[in-house]
RNA sequence: GGAGAAUUACCCAAGUGGUUGAAGGGGUCGGUCUUGAAAACCGAUAGGGGAUGCAAGUCCCGCUAGAGUUCGAAUCUCUAAUUCUCCGCCA
């Protein structure tokens, strides 16, 4: 939710911001409608202060013996002019509301306008890795290691689903133990959220009403319930309707769950196997920090994404994504992308962004500031930490052996039994 | 799934239609006393949103939420949410 005052002083230049993000919009509407409020709530509030008094004087009027039935008649008359004006303020605020739920965020200033076109690689780690033998595709290393089954996962759920089996879900759990041990080193909350969420959580989080589509909704439970996309979702609502003490900030939470989308099925071949499905696991850290420490918790976040990766050894890069290809909610977002050889691209790994207040306003969460006494938006900033269904693939591509077999990273094999490589399955 | 009860401020809680501008207690904060602390005593403690104003202030809405009755609602009615108790079912 945008800050409707930023807006009073410069539609101009809001809608030239918005634009960045490809969002044509045009305010006169809105500034007239809000106008209209103002105007309407002085004389609402007006007559309730008549109301008011007039009621009031009841009680010493009865007791002076005075004609009450008067007192009445005008109140009554007042409230029936003022029940018109405040159907039609009701409807305004309505029309603001509505107006202003569906805009994006603001994105940062610094940020290139357009799509990912202008998106700009800003770090890499490693080389592009090479091979001197004729290299496998995950779906095939997979496969012939044993470590997912795609066809069965397809005769049980349907397409877009695979089962991990064996070591290979030993390798899925290692993954996410690694990823969690590091979170619990640096000072991180574990949570462990529901995955059935009501809809004010998807509102709160940017994702409704815009996207309400692209979630799967549950039948069976009234209010209806939706399967979280990402526990983004959970977390940031975590705090919702809540004044925090300043002393609390910054939160700073992780929480592992599968995350659950409707996306799935753009089939293209260089989306095979698990690069996209219904269902895939995610660790996912987020920040509640002060406005002016949000930059920095920012950085931390990218960081720590990149540090997961670089353990892991694998050929990566950061992107600063450009202005129209950040998410809604966002102001700004580094994705950090890993190089899948088979397909000669980087997929996604992680995206690190920063919504500054857009979701604390949609879910009031606040905090007292210590040396005013007011209570301030917290920024909420979420980076994946991480998704595994691009680094199980990333890691079987790049780790691969001329004989077929896969080499475990090291900061995996104590989450395996010491194992420190796999080995293609003997027919 | 069924039945019943409850929801008041940081916590507990009084309050069944009009000086409620919400009692009282606890806690917290400040003070007195003390070498320091505890105890005791004194004082403060309704938050939040909005309108207006340079400001001080004034006004509107706030007793879970939303509708309604009434000149007037914490109080009466309806709907919903949540919590608790009991019964049923169940991993």
């Amino acid at each position: 939710m945008l800050d409707i005052n930023l807006i009073r002083q410069n539609p101009e230049k809001v809608a030239a911001s918005l634009k960045k993000k490809m969002w044509d919009v045009d305010f006169t509407e809105l500034l007239k409608w809000d106008e209209e409020r103002k105007a309407l709530i002085q004389v609402v509030e007006g007559n309730k202060a008549e109301m008011n008094r007039l009621s009031a004087s009841v009680p010493q009027a009865k007791k002076n013996g005075e004609d009450i039935t008067k007192i009445f008649a005008k109140v009554k008359e007042i409230a029936k002019n003022n029940a018109e004006n405040e159907g039609k303020l009701k409807e305004l605020d309505e029309k603001i509301y509505n107006f202003l739920v569906v805009l994006p965020n603001i994105p940062d200033d610094d940020l290139l306008p357009g799509e990912k076109e202008n998106n700009k690689v800003i770090r890499t780690f490693k080389e592009k890795p090479t091979f001197d033998f004729p290299i496998k595709d995950h779906v095939e290393l997979a496969t012939s290691l044993g470590l997912v089954d795609y066809e069965r996962g397809v005769k049980i759920a349907g397409r877009g689903s695979w089962v991990y089996t064996n070591l290979g879900a030993q390798l899925e759990w290692a993954l996410l133990n690694y990823f969690i041990s590091e979170h619990l080193k640096d000072g991180y909350e574990f949570i462990l959220p529901p995955h059935l969420l009501n809809e004010q959580s998807g509102l709160v989080a940017g994702q409704f009403p815009k996207f309400k589509e692209d979630v799967f909704w549950l039948d069976g439970l009234e209010p209806k319930r939706f399967l979280l996309p990402t526990a983004e979702t959970a977390l940031v609502n975590l705090h919702r309707d809540e004044i925090l003490s300043e002393d609390d900030l910054p939160k700073k939470y992780f929480a592992y769950t599968p995350c659950y989308r409707r996306e799935a099925g753009s089939y293209r071949t260089e989306e095979r196997g698990m690069i996209r499905g219904y269902q895939f696991d995610k660790v996912e850290m987020v920040q509640y920090t002060k406005p002016e420490d949000s930059d920095q918790a920012f950085e931390e976040l990218v960081n720590k994404a990149e540090r997961l990766v670089q353990g892991l050894g694998l050929h990566y890069h950061v992107s600063k994504l450009a202005a129209g290809d950040i998410s809604h909610s966002m102001a700004r977002t580094y994705d950090i992308e890993i190089y899948i050889p088979s397909i000669g691209i980087y997929k996604e790994v992680s995206s690190a962004s920063n919504a500054r207040d857009y979701q604390a306003r949609r879910g009031m969460i606040r905090y007292k500031d210590k040396a005013t006494g007011k209570n301030r938006y917290v920024h909420t900033l979420n980076a994946s930490g991480l998704a595994t269904s691009r680094i199980f693939p990333a890691l079987l591509e790049q780790n691969q052996q001329a004989d077929g077999s896969v080499l475990i990273p090291e900061v995996l094999q104590p989450f395996m039994g010491g194992l420190k490589v796999i080995k293609p399955i003997k027919k």
